[in-house]
RNA sequence: GGGCCCGUGGCGGAAUCGGCAGACGCGGCGGAUUUAAAAUCCGCUUCCCGGCGACGGGAGUGGGGGUUCAAGUCCCCCCGGGCCCACCA
């Protein structure tokens, strides 16, 4: 082997040098501080460059170490933070790590090991396997959530939302926020309401505060004894003590979430789950509601993702009705229901009511004698069903709770029910039903035998009906045409957004038989149109349609669609033959006047729960005295830190105990040693056992990258405001690529642009949102194997015999393959560090951003990632003598491989502004195939070299740094991540003649040599003195020319 | 059930603004080199028809229709796949 003739060429680019070059060059970069990028005010900092924030969610480090999913997004970042900086911007790129949570908490309880150990020991296994896919994270400014450092932040940011209140009328900050409001120190709330230029009441917006409480307005401040202050005051704040439905399991001692709850039991151990409210924090993010949905405008963000957040905000425009409760029993102590309904205009056929089991009427009417039996069965059952089995069970339950109700529109009585269809948490528990106009209330009704009473007519039968007068003399042709508009009106529940598009698909069907035959559906409806055609808006026709045409009903379904109303009128209003838009109008101003009700805007967000009864995650900075109240520990007493403890084992109870309620030491202090405000220090206080969810920490971290280790501040303004501040060009601050899974689309984010507001409201940070532009990179999937029963078999169980042909090993049965996530149970996960070992960091990055688009999910494939390499190993060869080592320099620059160069250049800058990492590979990739010479002669300069590798560079850096050193750039000029990008002489960009296309009727026939400036008339010309087309156009007549300049000929023909 | 996204060669994908469909890579086939294989290098590789061949003709971007001189791209309908939400009144 070796007299092997080739294996002088012992300087070829392979993984083993691969293996050598990367980490010396990490080490080299890591000792010279190139990624290091200081901030305003520090030693090296340059002004004059504008600044660009690169920001990628940041992992929780898991004990099973990096996925292939994570250097996805941390190559495209890393490739763009690279070619901004060689651009001349200040580029922050920072990493940490979100390291509370459930998984590390979960091992302690098994092992009795600190989560504090393992995680710390997850931590340091990332950052290795990070550092060395050679990211140039800045990292210096590396933190993890679970740093004092870092929670002392937190647990502040919380006592700010905890001491301010959201004003709705207060002027925002600035003109970014799209919608009235702020918060305010809840200090200036007391100051307004002390002095008296606000009028003292309970805030009007908490959920939590019940409605005779918030009625009232006191006559001063003075009139209230110190409790009561207190309790006025709470009623404000973002942060606030309220009582949620969870789900508790008293044997595991916590609460679950419902992806936790499986058919009432908990996922582990099997053990019931009860649905129990439950006082706790929460965070009144609900006023934020409509400035976190009108602020998406202007968000660089995915659409799929805005979508998203708007849906969860779930902002809708309705009316709050007061339903009569006459004959009410003694003790149920309400003389009406409320409901909200986004449809006023059907109260007309709101024919019963329903509560949900969770609702104070139920409970009044179960204490009085006269209670219906299986009432109080009923509601048991409900109220202990999870969710997860609602959910699963969409069967309509319910049960009459005796109660009548007068609906005020048609003043009949109308019975009220409970059911656990409708939910507690949203609008106000209660619901008119209007069984003809809402699917539920529909199966509801005919399940239980309920009345309906249609009061919306479909409007497409009065569009048919117009287009049927258009044609009064219709004959067969047109009978027949009306027939399949007629069928496709019946036959579609969905109301047609464009009636002209149905009456086009009509005509199309029915142009090719004149004789289609008029289906007996199409007759009836035709029979009834014609009663119809009189008068649109009621008449006798129109009521024989509501009559004998409930086609929906017909069909099992309610018409929930937009149309128009009828029987809708009493002695007191009609909105007879008005669209539904105007009947809301009008209803809603009947019920204001006479008192019934008013216009409600309502949001399907909720306030946020924010305690959790786990241990691994930040304590609150807040205590109890000993009459109960909660008292904010002092900014100066923080952080709070955990109690150490060697039993991690929730304990079992009936009610919610929190694992640290187990720390006694701990949990009972004095105010002193707490640090607690506004008592006297020797007091007793007893702390908050509660922890914040594992979402705080990402709440702001991206904010404390910009000033990591700074003890006065969670930043300081001058770094804050650099990093995060609105640039000349932009209307918009905030991080400039933020760039994570779109699993994050709602929660994160949502949650992150909620403290961010609140912060930048109290004037602690200096833009509206956070994220100007988001990407989320799409999934690596994997290949997996399927039985025929759809069962999935594991990869390591199957065989492969021949052709795409697979069987598993056991039974040699025939599996397909398919493409599936990467997990454990398929063993087809990839392990980042076996294919650096097999192919270098360089290749591994390369591949992964050739894949495809970034935003796609794309199959990992191994056989692939051999092309990556044989690129690299090329331009290697294209640059560096195999046999010496060398750089192979050209004397004489090629002209057209120096055209290329520029072009290569210009498209791969391009390319990366647009994240299109795939086709700026693909870009390089030809101009090495261009460049690469058949014997074996340099092709490139010295200077061409350097230019290539510099364009190479973002993406292969450990190579690039090898090449541009052997040149000897290096030792003259510094690394090559810290040069500027090739400068792209536009001159060279464009040919002095180009090649067109020429067409005849769109089809393609020759092809014409003009000069790259040819005006229409040359282009024309050439074309038509073309051989090819010469011979083609022969006596025929060329009627028109279409001449795009610089791009194409058309030739229309006759 | 609702919303969003996606369907292009054997495979991953390209076509950035309605203007030459299939760039680039993988795989495959043929050849060179080799005692041989691997590796490497060179060539071909959407399908069909004709031609020894240069080449010529036709079809073609899930299916059907429409707009246009021109459609993978825009519009309508249908089919298939994926993701998210899901009793929110």
């Amino acid at each position: 082997m070796s007299d092997e003739p080739r294996q002088s060429a012992s300087h070829r680019y392979t993984a083993a040098l691969a293996n050598e070059i990367e980490p010396r060059w990490q080490a080299r970069w890591a000792e010279l501080g190139i990624d290091r990028q200081p901030n305003p005010g520090e030693a090296g900092f340059d002004a004059s460059r504008p600044k660009f924030y690169c920001l990628d969610m940041f992992p929780y480090p898991s004990g099973a170490g990096l996925h292939v999913g994570h250097p996805e997004g941390y190559t495209a970042t890393d490739i763009i933070c690279r070619y901004k900086r060689m651009s001349g911007f200040n580029v922050l790129h920072p990493m940490g790590w979100d390291a509370f949570g459930l998984p590390a908490e979960q091992y302690a309880i098994q092992t009795g090991v600190h989560p504090a150990i393992t995680t710390r020991e997850a931590i340091d296994n990332f950052r290795r396997q990070l550092r060395r896919f050679g990211f140039c994270y800045d990292w210096s400014r590396e933190f993890g959530t679970i740093d004092e450092g870092y929670y002392r932040w937190t647990q502040w940011v919380f006592l700010r939302l905890y001491k301010s209140w959201y004003d709705p009328e207060a002027e925002p900050r600035d003109a970014t926020v799209r919608s009235p409001g702020r918060a305010r120190p809840i200090a200036e709330l007391e100051a307004e309401f002390a002095s008296g230029a606000r009028p003292v009441r309970f805030n009007p917006l908490a959920a939590e505060v019940a409605d005779a409480l918030k009625a009232r307005t006191y006559e001063s401040w003075d009139e209230l004894d110190a409790g009561a202050r207190r309790d006025v005051l709470d009623s404000y704040r973002l942060a606030y003590l309220g009582e949620q439905t969870v789900n508790w399991c008293p044997k595991l001692g916590t609460a679950l979430a419902n992806e936790e709850v499986i058919d009432g039991k908990s996922e582990r151990g099997g053990f019931p789950v009860f649905r129990r409210p439950l006082r706790q924090w929460m965070l009144r993010i609900t006023a934020y509601g409509d400035r976190l949905l009108a602020d998406l405008e202007g968000l660089d963000w995915p659409e799929s993702t805005l979508t998203q957040q708007r849906e969860w905000i779930g902002r809708s425009e309705g009316a709050e009705i007061d339903f009569g409760l006459p004959e009410a029993p003694m003790g149920v102590g309400a003389a009406a229901l409320r409901v909200y309904t986004t449809r006023p205009d059907t109260i007309f056929g709101a024919t019963y009511m329903v509560v949900a089991p969770e609702h104070p009427l139920v409970d009044a009417v179960l204490k009085d004698d006269g209670a219906p039996g299986g009432l109080r069965e009923y509601v048991e059952w409900a109220r202990n069903r999870s969710d997860v089995e609602r959910q699963e069970s969409k069967d309509k339950t319910g049960c009459d709770t005796g109660l009548r109700a007068v609906n005020p529109a048609t003043g009949e009585r109308i019975p009220v029910w409970t059911s656990d269809y409708v939910l507690m948490g949203y609008g106000s528990g209660a619901i008119m039903a209007v069984p003809a106009h809402d699917q539920r209330d529909f199966e509801f009704a005919e399940k239980f035998g309920l009345p309906i009473q249609d009061v919306v007519y479909p409007k497409p039968l009065l569009a048919a009906s117009r287009y049927f007068k258009r044609r009064p003399n219709a004959g067969e042709k047109w009978r027949a045409e009306l027939s399949d508009v007629l069928s496709m009106v019946t036959s579609e529940n969905t109301e047609p957004r464009d009636f002209d598009s149905i009456i086009e698909r009509a005509r199309v069907r029915s142009a090719g038989d004149e004789t289609a035959p008029v289906t007996p559906v199409a007759e009836e409806w035709l029979g009834l149109l014609d009663g119809l055609a009189g008068d649109d808006a009621g008449g006798d026709g129109a009521r024989d349609v509501i009559e004998r045409g409930r086609v929906h009903r017909a069909r099992g379904e309610a018409f929930a669609g937009d149309g128009r109303l009828w029987h809708s009128a009493n002695a007191g209003i009609s909105l007879n033959g008005l669209a539904v838009p105007e009947a809301k109008r009008q209803i809603v101003g009947w019920l204001e006047s006479e008192g019934l009700g008013q216009k409600k805007v309502q949001f399907r967000l909720r306030d946020w729960l924010f305690s959790r009864q786990r241990y691994w995650g930040e304590p609150f900075p807040i205590v109890f005295d000993e009459a109960g109240r909660h008292h904010a520990v002092s900014d100066d007493a923080l952080p709070v830190t955990l109690p150490e403890m060697t039993d991690y084992t929730p304990e079992e109870s009936d009610e919610p105990k929190p694992l640290l309620a187990k720390a006694g030491a701990w949990l009972r202090t004095t105010a002193g040693e707490a640090g607690a405000e506004g008592l006297d220090p020797g007091a007793g206080v007893t702390r908050e056992s509660n922890t914040m969810p594992g979402w705080a920490g990402s709440c702001w971290y991206h904010l404390r990258y910009t000033d990591p280790g700074n003890t006065d501040r969670l930043a300081s303004e001058d770094a804050e405001s650099y990093w995060m501040g609105r640039q000349p060009d932009r209307e918009l601050g905030g991080v400039d690529l933020y760039v994570g899974g779109a699993e994050h689309a709602v929660l994160h984010l949502l949650y992150a642009r909620f403290w961010h507001k609140t912060l930048f409201d109290l004037g602690h940070v200096s833009t509206n949102e956070p994220y100007r532009k988001l990407f989320h990179q799409g999934l690596i999937l994997s290949h997996a194997f399927q039985r025929a029963d759809k069962s999935l078999v594991p990869v390591d169980q199957v065989e492969e015999r021949g052709e795409d042909e697979f069987v598993e090993t056991a039974t040699g049965e025939r599996v397909a393959q398919i493409i599936a996530k990467m997990s454990k149970s398929l063993k087809n996960v990839v392990n980042p560090d076996d294919v650096i070992a097999d192919h270098g960091a360089d290749t591994f990055r390369l591949y992964e951003m050739y894949m495809g688009p970034l935003d796609q999910q794309k199959p990992w494939d191994t056989r692939a990632i051999e092309g990556m390499f044989r690129f690299l190993r090329d331009v290697w060869r294209l640059c560096i003598d195999d046999a010496t080592g060398e750089p192979r320099v050209a004397d004489a620059e090629n002209g057209d491989l120096e055209k290329r160069l520029h072009r290569t250049v210009d498209k791969v800058g391009g390319d990366i502004e647009r994240l299109a990492f795939n086709t700026a590979i693909a870009a390089m990739i030809e101009f090495k195939n261009a460049a690469l010479s058949k014997d074996g002669t340099p092709t490139l300069t010295a200077d061409q070299i350097d230019r290539f590798v510099r364009t190479l560079a973002p993406f292969a850096p450990h190579l690039s740094e090898e090449i541009w050193s052997r040149l000897g750039r290096f030792d003259q000029r510094g690394s090559v991540h810290r040069q500027a990008w090739p400068e792209v002489d536009e001159s060279k960009l464009v040919d002095d003649s180009i090649e067109i296309p020429v067409q005849i009727l769109g089809k393609l026939r020759s092809k014409v040599t003009v000069p790259a400036d040819a005006d229409k008339k040359a282009m024309e010309t050439a074309a038509l003195a073309d051989e090819r087309i010469k011979e083609l156009i022969e006596g025929k007549t060329v009627r028109k020319v279409i001449v795009v300049p610089g791009r194409l000929v058309n030739l229309v023909v006759g």
